[in-house]
DNA sequence: AGATATTTGTTCGTATGTATT
DNA sequence: TAATACATACGAACAAATATC
């Protein structure tokens, strides 16, 4: 099971070729991640620099960075080029998490469905969680980003442009959530919803009702949240889901029958 | 083939360096992605040689095999060696996005609260949605399952090998469940729940009133699903999570305050 | 502001491993 | 078994970025 590095001494005079034990192809993204955990590394920290790397794993530096690309595609290292520079722990972020995990979704068809299902869950829950937590910059965000569609679109961009601050509103909420399973869920929720798509299609078209209904909804959540009426919370956030659902499912049923009509 | 060599001829007398235009570091994973978009490569599809990669992109090997392994990393595509082997398009695995999401999560603290806050909401959901949906199959896999912790564990490996089982019981019905949103967030939580630092400490100690209960509302819930009876498979899974919940963060007080006091 | 040193980024040539035929 | 076609790996040199003086 590879041991692999037993000899690495010497290049033994009459073999001049196969310099180095020869490694598993993916191994090193393992070992290297489990040295960062055996030396505890912490976000911020830097790892040894590439010639180090060699050094400590026995592999050539064109291994070392394909296993440090990989690494950094997971978002799990930063690359630095320059005096000081080198590979750092990094902390994945939120939108590096979202973009991967949509890349998951993006082959199996997730429906509007199936997403209300879910938002008809979690926001109500999400928002609940928020009682008593919100100060006065939060509600400046929210009522700014509200602003974006207090009024009816004059374009397509506008429409559009209006469809996305909707769903900024629920992510300026879930940025005060104080539990992260619940505010990611969220989050990722809206990420679908800006990309699919079907919901590209559907904020291609006017939809007044959308705009007007969601509105006032959310201009109801606003004032529950402030008198701090939880169960008004949950409440007003159950209906607004309920509401954007049917908004958007109706949409969703003349675009999929043009589509299959055009198709046709 | 050896394309690649359309410069090498002649530096062109006031450039001598620089032998190809630059491009920003991650840029050449970004391409390729973007070309396999256009391409409408589907998942199995192959995608050209490295040689053709090179000559397409106009980069070196060594940048598109750290292009390429990004892409492997993020579970994007699949490496083949040998002939006819290359790069093939493929599904992100569920086992690849679950580890992807674990890491966001990874340095950021997830209580139990939060898990089982979610866990609450969802896997009533998820179990409701199987009414009607599981055949014998399913029902042999489950009660196999259950028959992992049927008895009190002799040892503390089959103490956890039960509580991993008990979480199997509800990866096997999340198998069924039609939503893949919902499928996948009760298995991340599954997942959390047996690779917590918490959690493995909890495991490793005696809790027969856990695998009892746990086993007993299993028991009803199976039942209810075998009557298609929505509102009591939705009720006994609601009453299943809280009494987990409970339990769980009872074991966790314990193992806190016993950290807390080594520590001192 | 400019020179310099450090470190990653990229390239090329070549050798090796491996699966197919 | 041998030939073939491909990825995988290595090493040395050079390019670019960036921190420091």
């Amino acid at each position: 099971m590879a041991e692999a590095s037993q000899d690495a001494a010497k290049p033994a005079i009459g073999a001049p070729s196969r310099r180095r034990a020869r490694k598993r192809p993916d191994l090193v993204i393992e070992q290297i991640k489990n040295w960062i955990m055996d030396q505890g590394l912490q976000p911020g920290d830097r790892l040894p620099q590439e010639e180090a790397l060699i050094a400590i794993f026995g592999v050539s530096r064109g291994t070392i960075r394909e296993a440090l690309k990989a690494l950094e595609a997971q978002g799990l290292i930063r690359l630095r080029t320059g005096p000081g520079g080198g590979a750092f722990i990094d902390r994945v972020s939120e939108e590096r998490a979202i973009e991967l995990l949509g890349n998951y979704f993006f082959s199996r068809d997730v429906t509007l469905k199936d997403i209300y299902a879910l938002r008809k869950l979690l926001e109500p829950e999400m928002a609940a969680s928020l009682v008593g937590r919100l100060d006065d910059a939060h509600y400046r965000r929210l009522e700014k980003t509200m602003s974006v569609y207090s009024g009816p679109p004059r374009s397509i961009e506008e429409e559009r442009a209006q469809r996305m601050a909707e769903l900024d509103f629920h992510g300026i909420l879930a940025d005060a959530c104080p539990n992260p399973l619940l505010a990611f869920s969220c989050r990722f929720l809206h990420s679908l919803l800006k990309n699919l798509a079907v919901c590209r299609h559907i904020y291609a078209t006017s939809q007044p009702e959308l705009r007007r209904q969601g509105r006032s909804y959310q201009v109801e959540l606003l004032a529950a949240l402030r008198e701090a009426d939880t169960g008004r919370v949950r409440k007003v956030m159950y209906e607004h889901m309920c509401e954007a659902e049917r908004l958007m499912r109706e949409r969703e049923m003349v675009i999929v029958r043009r589509f299959l009509r055009e198709d046709a």
